[in-house]
DNA sequence: GCAATTTTTGACCGTTTGGACAAACGTTAA
DNA sequence: TTAACGTTTGTCCAAACGGTCAAAAATTGC
């Protein structure tokens, strides 16, 4: 009866360089695409010679497929934080914080994500179809609850969130086109205070009020 | 005094036969990105040797350069037609209405675009900060403007045409995971027609009425 | 029908790339 | 000291790739 998947039991070493490498990838991958990229950039990025680093990982596939998964719990926590108990405007909001500050702090990630998607996921199509597509008919399901009671603006949950996803992992994806298109004076980091203030004002202009007012009502 | 890239006469066979290789390589980069595609692919998919593409495109850097450069003009169309004289919420929402469409009828070419951006627009970047500034400049001028007049509501202009973008080709460019979450029932065709009433009502729920009262004024 | 020109192809070349391997190096613990 | 084990590297290979070239085939103009 063996595990699925037994994890090999690491060195200190093995751990850290790993580590090393896949911080190493993360760079490559993320500027040139998987195929774009080469074992040697990799190595020489992550200061070490190729065999070296065929020790670690057996193929260039397995880096990028580590890295890939590793990146998919991180995507998906913001949204798993959304609860259904909380304040609905309150929690989409700070969901939509959350992703902004993920599209600001790992535009790498961003990009490296992207990268699989617009190349047919051939790596995690069955993440998409299986974990993804559950938690987000979870979600969803949540927040046509909220829209049902009036306390959120009725539309169409999976596009709702389809929209906040894409407003937001489009300053990281499409940065060079944000930048080039708000010149140098605003191209900054000024540019993510901007979107928060913006998509406070742009999603749900008047049903804010209108929770509020629901909200004094129930209690 | 030379003509600026004096272009050289073209047979008629040397014209559809670059038409056909810009179909193919379209379909190919479209899929892979640049580095990810192979002149053989290319050849292959528009049924040709190696040797005989080449004799056409003197080299793969120049099929992706012809492809992108003609891109780039359908991708501004929509925007260029956008009307200060005409009726703001007309003219954004017709302006949404092509977006989508051309998400609908062209993803090949969105992919092509998002690949490209993602890279570092390696072979855009100038007309990027030049030809895409200015138009996207003169057109946030007359958004403002309308917000200024009280017709649309205010916010950003600029990032109120990231907005749209991101939200219009995030279906093209990110199709696959869409059609994963939406899933078999949903994920077919209708999916742009749904995204198209979901953008009527998400970015100008309320000013749209506001709108009309300003209008009813002004007459 | 024939010569000039355009189009197509098979064979070829140099380089890059992913990956294998064995030998060398370093570390640790008996 | 030495045997065992983990780590690192130089060297090598086969396949893939971008691109060339000369010669064959097809087309065009007269």
């Amino acid at each position: 009866m063996d595990k699925p998947a037994a994890r090999p039991k690491r060195t200190r070493i093995q751990r850290e360089k790993r580590e090393l490498i896949g911080e190493a990838a993360l760079e490559v991958f993320s500027q040139h695409g998987f195929r774009g990229s080469t074992i040697d950039q990799i190595a020489d990025a992550a200061g070490m010679s190729k065999p070296n680093l065929l020790y670690y990982f057996k193929n260039k596939e397995e880096i990028f497929a580590t890295l890939i998964h590793r990146l998919m719990e991180t995507w998906l926590a913001p949204l798993r934080e959304m609860d259904a108990t909380g304040d609905p405007h309150t929690e989409i909001r700070s969901y939509i914080r959350r992703k902004i500050e993920m599209s600001r702090d790992f535009p790498r990630e961003s990009r490296l994500f992207a990268n699989e998607i617009l190349q047919g996921a051939p790596r995690i199509l069955p993440l998409l179809e299986g974990e993804l597509k559950e938690l987000v008919d979870e979600k969803a399901a949540i927040i046509a609850t909220w829209m049902r009671a009036g306390r959120l603006k009725k539309s169409d949950p999976y596009h709702f969130i389809f929209a906040i996803w894409a407003t937001t992992q489009h300053y990281a994806d499409f940065d060079v086109q944000v930048r080039a298109v708000l010149g140098e004076n605003r191209g900054g980091e000024g540019r993510f205070e901007e979107l928060r203030g913006f998509s406070r004002g742009c999603f749900w202009p008047e049903e804010r009020r209108l929770s509020r007012r629901f909200v004094t009502r129930m209690r």
